[in-house]
RNA sequence: GCCCACAUAGCUCAGUCGGUAGAGCGCAUCCUUGGUAAGGAUGAGGUCACCAGUUCAAAUCUGGUUGUGGGCUCCA
């Protein structure tokens, strides 16, 4: 037998026959790292423990600590669930594919008559816990395309036919445990007996790759461990997120609600959402002005000839809503640019002039599907912190920073951190490569001249221009697109927007459309998740909430709380017969920052005691230094 | 829009086998005047989401509609 070296990350070198697998070399070094070993990188190449080694290199065994470790342990599991489900009810399911994700995995199902309910997940879980203490082999083997196509079709596995069919391979990998074999890139946990923890979460419908003109297939989800207690973890942090659920805290708080009466995705805002939507109104507003933005107004709706003119008729018909009144038809606007672009082309544009950037608080009406609405995050009428920006090809660049850094800026306001994506050019689009390329240069240096990462999204652009955009995570970690910035050729050139230049003769601007916030709703049910209903000062809706002892200081209080709400403070009386005790849990659970405590004591002393709500007392102090304290402290966005 | 599940008092939820409904909180009234997370008593409040159907009888079974939840597709 020939022998291979084989050097380990610590730069030792093993001597091992030419064959031996990872195991064998773990089991050199120790067996209980053998036993811990899930699977090794081999040159850098992700393989299964017993993977023979045919030549010398590297090694690198993944253990149960390694990052690595929970997406094979899942990835495995995934395996071992469809082998259940096929035990279980055989060949009334077809497999499909089965990958780990994020906290968990899924297996999707094809069956015509099997149809899965979520009393079958112990069933499953048991059949599931029978295969892994079993403990087999869990095998990998290559054989060829043609084979492979006839061992599924063998198997009336159709979808694993078509994948196959579409592969380039010469050879495909399959991995087999017990009777069950499957189509698999690997790696995979050597032994089913190394699955130990794990746990079916939910059932969905998914198209059959990701189409929805193909079939729909039954998605089970679920998520496996390397042990009992970080599933108790996961868990648990999942339970913590439901009480951060903007939809809950937004009735616990009185924010806002929905009505079936009104409509899906129609949001009522109740007053103290509505004061929260005007004070971060009042915060774009101020914002924009200072970023030398112009505040217009465009109409609710516009001629539905318009929306033809724009493209919108065309592309957008589906999500938009119409009306029509003395046999004139409109469009209620599902975007503000039309609008922007009436106001840009009322007079003559100059060079000099450029760019100008209107702002507007846009409330635009979109149908999204029905099954897609999603408390505040996805709703069907908001309000877009909406700007465009219309300027010369040569201040492109420029302009795109300015809104990178107004991001920045608000995004270090708010304390979110976020995910920045760079769409490129679809296959269907339109405009001169000379225009996406400058664009697009433009919206990656300012990327770059961030410092901050960003994923690419080569094609995923608009198919008039190139966007960023800016992703905020909810409670459960959902990303959820807000800000965005997107070049745009087309409605310039369709609008026939232009402006004269040096030379005398009239050029074509660009446009860039970008919301900051992206809209108002969205915004305001990630910042309550973030936040976790518990708004800094500036934001309360309610900042202090003035409560007597007794009602022999009720009109002391009312004079306190009238000199408050003169100040400008958001602030609510509490003079109800009720103990102290009482009225504090209230304002505790509304989470309103500031408790003013009026007993004999503070009327005696023309004072107030605030109670801050994280439970500190603070000393008694007068109503107008009160006030200064509260004013310094919302104007630093605190 | 598609798949699965769900819809009972203002809120959170119970309601067994089909025999027209319960709790806690909240609300109202009264007692209590109590110093930092729930004082006590009494009372009101429900076309069981909506529309059909099966049945002597439907909150309960069936179908449809609307809405909601988890996904898929799509998107701010």
């Amino acid at each position: 037998m020939d022998l291979i070296k084989i050097e380990l990350p610590d730069g030792s070198i093993k001597e091992v026959e030419s064959g031996a697998t990872p195991y064998d070399v773990a089991l050199t070094i120790g067996e209980g790292l053998a036993r811990q070993s899930i699977a090794a990188y081999s040159d850098g190449e992700l393989v299964d423990l017993n993977t023979p080694l045919k030549s010398s290199g590297t090694l690198s065994l993944i253990t149960q600590n390694s990052p690595e470790a929970l997406e094979i342990v899942r990835h495995s599991s995934a395996h071992l669930m469809a082998q259940a489900v096929k035990d279980l009810y055989g060949d009334a399911v077809q497999v499909t594919i089965g990958p780990a994700i994020k906290d968990g995995f899924y297996y999707d199902f094809y069956s015509e008559t099997k149809k899965f309910v979520p009393e079958d997940f112990p069933v499953i879980e048991a059949k599931m816990t029978e295969l892994a203490k079993a403990d087999q082999a869990v095998l990998r083997e290559e054989i060829s395309r043609g084979d492979a196509i006839e061992l599924f079709r063998g198997m009336g596995e159709d979808y694993k036919v078509e994948l196959i069919e579409d592969l380039d391979a010469e050879t495909v990998s399959l991995y087999r445990q017990g009777d069950f074999v499957d189509l698999c890139r690997g790696p995979h946990v050597p032994r089913t007996g190394m699955l130990k923890v794990f746990k079916l979460t939910s059932l969905a419908g998914a198209y059959w790759r990701g189409d929805e003109k193909n079939a729909m297939l039954q998605r089970i989800y679920a998520t496996a461990f390397l042990n009992k207690k970080d599933l108790k973890v996961h868990l648990n942090r999942l339970e913590e997120a439901r009480k951060r659920d903007h939809r809950k805290l937004g009735k616990e708080l009185d924010l806002f609600s929905f009505s079936e009466e009104a409509g899906g995705g129609l949001v009522l805002w109740h007053p103290k959402g509505a004061m929260l939507r005007s004070i971060i109104e009042d915060f774009e507003r101020k914002e924009h002005l200072k970023r030398g933005y112009e505040l217009v107004v465009g109409p609710q709706i516009l001629k539905t000839d318009l929306w033809k003119m724009s493209g919108h008729y065309d592309n957008y018909r589906e999500n938009m809503y119409f009306t029509e009144v003395d046999e004139q038809g409109y469009g209620i606007k599902p975007m503000n640019c039309l609008a922007h672009m009436l106001i840009y082309k009322s007079k003559p544009r100059s060079y000099r002039n450029l760019p100008v950037r209107y702002f507007e608080l846009g409330t635009v009406y979109r149908h999204e599907k029905s099954g897609v609405l999603h408390g505040l995050l996805r709703v069907r009428g908001f309000t877009q912190d909406d700007a465009h920006i219309i300027c010369r090809p040569d201040q492109i660049d420029a302009e795109v920073k300015g809104v990178m850094n107004f991001v920045q800026d608000v995004a270090g306001i708010f304390g979110f951190e976020y995910v920045m994506e760079l769409s490129t050019r679809p296959e269907k689009s339109i405009g001169s490569d000379a225009d996406w390329d400058q664009a697009t240069n433009a919206l990656r240096s300012a990327l770059e001249d961030s410092g901050l990462p960003y994923e690419l999204n080569e094609g995923d652009g608009a198919f008039y221009g190139p966007k960023i955009d800016v992703k905020l995570k909810d409670a459960l970690d959902r990303e959820w697109q807000c800000a965005t910035i997107q070049c745009d050729f087309t409605l310039p050139e369709r609008f026939d927007l232009t402006y004269v230049g040096t030379d005398g003769e009239k050029h074509r601007p660009v446009m860039l459309h970008r919301v900051v916030l992206g809209s108002i709703e969205r915004f305001i049910g990630v910042l309550i998740e973030h936040y976790a209903g518990s708004f800094p000062l500036w934001l309360s809706p309610v900042q202090a909430v003035v409560l007597n002892v007794t009602d022999s200081q009720a009109a002391y209080a009312q004079q306190v709380f009238e000199q408050l709400r003169e100040a400008g403070v958001r602030v609510e009386l509490d003079i109800r017969n009720e103990k102290l005790g009482f009225k504090i849990r209230e304002a505790q659970v509304s989470k309103i920052p500031y408790m003013l405590v009026i007993g004999d004591r503070e009327m005696e002393n023309q004072t107030i005691a605030p109670r801050y709500r994280n439970g500190k007392n603070m000393d008694a102090m007068t109503v107008s230094d009160f006030i200064s304290m509260v004013q310094t402290e919302a104007s630093a966005y605190k």
